[in-house]
DNA sequence: AGTACCAGCCTGGTATCCCAAATTGGTATC
DNA sequence: GATACCAATTTGGGATACCAGGCTGGTACT
């Protein structure tokens, strides 16, 4: 075992008490959303034991809660990060069309929908000189907090789950400065809707949303093909 | 170890190959679902170990998978079998009928329906002399079926989510002759609906299927829930 | 009798060791 | 040069040893 590594590790247990099977999780989860590992690569178990400076045990629990999330599947004997699937992803957005246009209808019907004004105000913290990462972030956000306005736990660790599964491919989205603005107006569109509890125009700005979404990553995706394959990245086709 | 139970599972094994992982995972959720360990009980990983001749290696790996799909929690230290819970089973409906609808909406307008009709065999192979854990077991596997019929991974997989989580439930239920034929009913309906391509009659007809189900569920569990006390199971209240 | 306290036990968390299988690299043979 | 084969290494799967923290039961003191 790294000796600094360990020691850097319980210097930040020291701060944030964690346990090693999480620490390992969450860093190796933001290693594979952050593209830093590849998908399609391989992963051994040694070797994420000996990176982050844990053993075994934590690490194979942090394995398999990975392999739950899609983030990584069992090639055979062995683990590997999970391609991009481009037809994975025209299915994710039909999954995620029906939870989240459910998760707004019940929110629309709400008595109390104070919560999208909080929605609203983290849309409005992003400006033309908030960086590409942020913009990022906030676009998944605000699909995982609209629906857990709507109090149904299950809408949204569905909602929360596509959106983990999307996130790789969005950021690997080429997308210009008026398809940001467009997802941002899109996005107080619904808001609105759904603040008058008008569940229908609501739902029906949501899937257009959606689908148009969908509609430019997979084209983006697509297109850019060769430049993924070409930076080591597995890519499945429709 | 329990060198008999060690035999036996080799045995086992020798017939079927299996990991040690996957065999203590299966063998625990068949108890668990078949509430042989009773909902809010406690489990140790000592006992498991013993229990299945396996060491607590694939114990935890079982452990680790049977939490993600909702069956077993951690209670600060400790693992517990999940309660029923009273509110969880009205948002689990909600999530189900969104899920659910958005698979047959596109089951019906598929080119090949073909699969419709091992469905309606599966439920025609229920009759007034199958035992009631088949009725209850076929009940299930038709929301299954049926959606996977709509060819979308995500949407099978929140579906047999859901009828996982439900099944325990399901199964305490008190159900009478005439509730399991209107069901059987009300599926020929909804296959029938699909078959002939209306998609929104299918719909509405799941619907409703899903709301009187989960009226039912709740009621008959609520109006029994001292009975379920007095067996040791945990009702946590809507 | 009530309560504070302490020792021992039990638990899950972690590290480490062993094993069988699969991959790999080289080599000898055709 | 291609290929079949074998040994060494590497891999994940499993078993076990050890640890820290918490719970429990008993005891001693008030």
């Amino acid at each position: 075992m790294d000796l600094v590594l360990a020691a850097v590790n319980a210097a930040l247990e020291s701060v944030t008490p964690m346990s090693q099977m999480q620490n390992v999780e969450k860093q190796l989860r933001e290693m594979i959303l952050g593209l830093e590992i590849g998908p399609g690569e391989r992963l051994t178990e040694r070797w994420i034991e000996g990176r982050f400076g844990a053993s075994r045990t934590p690490v194979r629990a942090a394995l398999l809660r990975l392999e739950t999330e899609g983030l990584i599947g069992r090639d055979g004997r062995g683990w590997t990060v999970a391609p991009i699937n481009l037809a994975e992803l025209g299915q994710i957005a039909v999954y995620r069309e029906a939870v989240e246009v459910a998760a707004v209808r019940l929110t629309a019907a709400l008595e109390d929908r104070n919560g999208i004004d909080v929605i609203a105000a983290m849309l409005d913290s992003c400006d033309a000189e908030t960086p590409r990462e942020e913009w990022h972030r906030v676009g998944l956000d605000f699909h995982i907090e609209l629906a857990r306005l709507s109090g149904n736990e299950f809408l949204l660790r569905a909602v929360r789950d596509a959106m983990t599964r999307l996130s790789r491919a969005r950021w690997l989205e080429v997308r210009d400065e008026m398809a940001l603005g467009r997802a941002w107006a899109e996005h107080h569109a619904i808001l609105a809707a759904t603040r008058a509890g008008h569940a229908d125009e609501a739902a029906r700005l949501l899937s257009a949303h959606i689908a148009g979404s969908r509609d430019r990553l997979v084209t983006s995706l697509h297109d850019d093909r060769r430049g993924l394959r070409a930076r080591g990245f597995a890519v499945v086709a429709a």
